[in-house]
DNA sequence: CTATCAATTGTGAACGTTCACGGGAGGTTG
DNA sequence: CAACCTCCCGTGAACGTTCACAATTGATAG
């Protein structure tokens, strides 16, 4: 309601004032359609001068397509949910479409509200993080042919792409990785196991162990849903390394967690390196500035944004179908790592 | 171009399904304007049966609000970036406006072009992290009152209202906690004066250096636009203390710089609390991680969010105006501060 | 000289909604 | 009983664009 608003200048202003059809002024816009080098100059000359602007809120209305697209994360401040955004952000731009972006904050119901929002401010698509929770919705309240692509964890109901981890494999080098380091009392802390991510880490962590012939210890594996933030993983950590039969190394299953699991050794007054060996999912920026630094499996983030936006910029055009893609994490040591644990 | 696309059920198909008139079916949806509690029930019934989804695009198109900001950062790999969105996306959503998302990567270009993309999509407002540069653009692409908000840096281009730190105060907070802690040759690596937020935190720095009667060695000044990324400031950081004559403290303007800073000092051998002692701006969820946690100048990155939205939306609807807020930051030591530096 | 064609431009309709206004039913008042 | 008001609902137009097709022009060919 602002006052002295402007009038908007449309089509019909320059059309008016190169004097030509606004048919023709939507023709040299948009370049499309048979036009003479000189008429498009002239409109273009017109537009300039009345500070013409297209309205794509019209075009998208009459032409069906909206080139927007909808990313629902579970978590901005994790910065794995914020490079995966830019990475859908710069590939998104590069083929013309934005992005509206939604925070879920790990709620299933506003997931599903903003699911709905995003849907009636017609998005072509959808690339989604799911919460854990129910995404039957996700069938009752779209269309079934709705392009959508989730990432980092996959979404139940069907018909979805998804861009995800090889979660066993990567959690079958992180153990290995403590395993080779001489541990044998290795404990794991992990989100609620009813997510997909979680539950298939821990089945590596299990496939490591066995194959090292090591026995894993349920006192020492820490899970459930609020093991997801920091101060979960915190609580985990305190109670498996209290303990008087205590692990000497865990595997954490994504960098919030780390974050709560190092604050609690160091509450305890454990020190990583001396009393524990800590491996991470998801590598923080801050995981080689730790002393000693701490070795991560890499998630490629901002590939997997890139990735999960180019499967769903293909099944919007047609172009491209739903699938499954696996990308392999990559275990970093940041250097030299001069631990060594003796036995 | 997706084949077998289900069609698009509209408002006159609930109309005639429930046996009214569309306009009806408007108001029921929107619960403007009279209509009865048993019509009303009827629409909804036939509206959900029916599927249908209202379309904010028509809807935006006639009644000439959108309902959506645009939202352009620097760097969302930059978790002051990243926490400042979420504000802005929690914030838009509890007052019903959705956020398009863009990213600069600190070019003044393609910060343009993403205005003017956001503008064509006639977005109500925009919420900018300016990128270094020129931002003239602002006055010659958009209308003269389009409603403007700069965080974290101000935008020279008048008329647009701005969330920024207190960054003299901060800085001579960051200075002065250096300098308590008995340090008298103290350094400060920022990114280019260029940009208002350094120029500010390099006044601060410098009188509080004045005002403890210690003198500001320029040799010891990392600056220059190539230091906003940790790579530049770990040159910058790799110059400054490989002198003979070199600082035992820095002062950095921000946790990407601080990245590089502690980086170049690991591979100097230089050790934190015994050669060295650091502090940073912005509160990377890493600083109390570190050992000894890096003190840090938090600030109150959500709450910058919220504010630059709460007053974008004022502006918008026309119920508040431009204005220049100052939020104080806060030094955050992390618990006891075991550092002590024997002169 | 006329038929045909390519190149360019114009006209009417449509996208799905909301705005502005008009109109009918029923009740109330003088 | 006429006049009026309130409550509810309907009709036509408009938002700014693109689609589908018709129309114009000049040129080329038969």
């Amino acid at each position: 309601m602002a006052i002295g608003k402007e009038k908007n200048v449309t089509i019909k202003d320059v059309a008016e004032k190169a004097g030509v059809s606004y048919q023709t002024v939507s023709r040299a816009i948009n370049g499309q359609g048979e036009i003479s080098v000189e008429t498009r100059k002239r409109v273009m000359a017109a537009a300039k001068e009345l500070g013409y602007r297209q309205n794509r809120l019209a075009g998208a209305l009459r032409g069906q397509n909206s080139k927007v697209i909808g990313l629902v994360v579970s978590d901005l401040a994790n910065s794995f949910h914020s490079e995966v955004a830019a990475g859908v952000e710069a590939e998104a731009d590069s083929k013309g479409y934005s992005v509206i972006l939604a925070n879920s904050n790990e709620d299933p119901l506003r997931e599903r509200q903003a699911v709905a929002n995003l849907y009636e401010r017609r998005v072509e698509g959808l690339i989604i993080a799911p919460a854990q929770g129910d995404h039957e919705y996700i069938n009752s309240d779209l269309p079934s042919d709705f392009p959508i692509v989730a990432v980092n964890r996959r979404l139940e109901a069907g018909r979805s792409g998804a861009v995800l981890l090889r979660n066993v494999e990567a959690a079958k080098v992180a153990a290995n990785h403590l395993i080779a380091l001489g541990h044998t009392k290795i404990g794991a802390i992990i989100a609620s196991q009813e997510l997909m991510t979680s539950s298939e880490r821990l089945i590596g962590f299990r496939e490591a162990m066995e194959e090292a012939g090591l026995k894993v210890n349920s006192d020492w594996l820490g899970t459930g849903s609020g093991t997801i933030h920091p101060d979960g993983a915190r609580a985990s950590a305190m109670r498996i390394f209290s303990g008087t039969d205590r692990p000497t190394a865990v595997m954490t299953s994504s960098s919030r967690i780390a974050e709560g699991v190092l604050i609690a050794l160091r509450e305890l007054g454990l020190k990583r390196g001396r009393d524990a060996d800590v491996i991470s999912f998801d590598n923080a920026p801050w995981s080689a500035l730790l002393d000693p630094p701490l070795p991560v499996i890499e998630q490629p983030t901002r590939h997997i944004g890139q990735a999960a936006t180019r499967m769903l910029v293909g099944m919007i055009e047609g172009t491209g179908i739903a699938e499954e893609l696996r990308l392999p994490g990559k275990l970093l040591t940041h250097g030299e790592q001069k631990i060594s644990i003796s036995v």
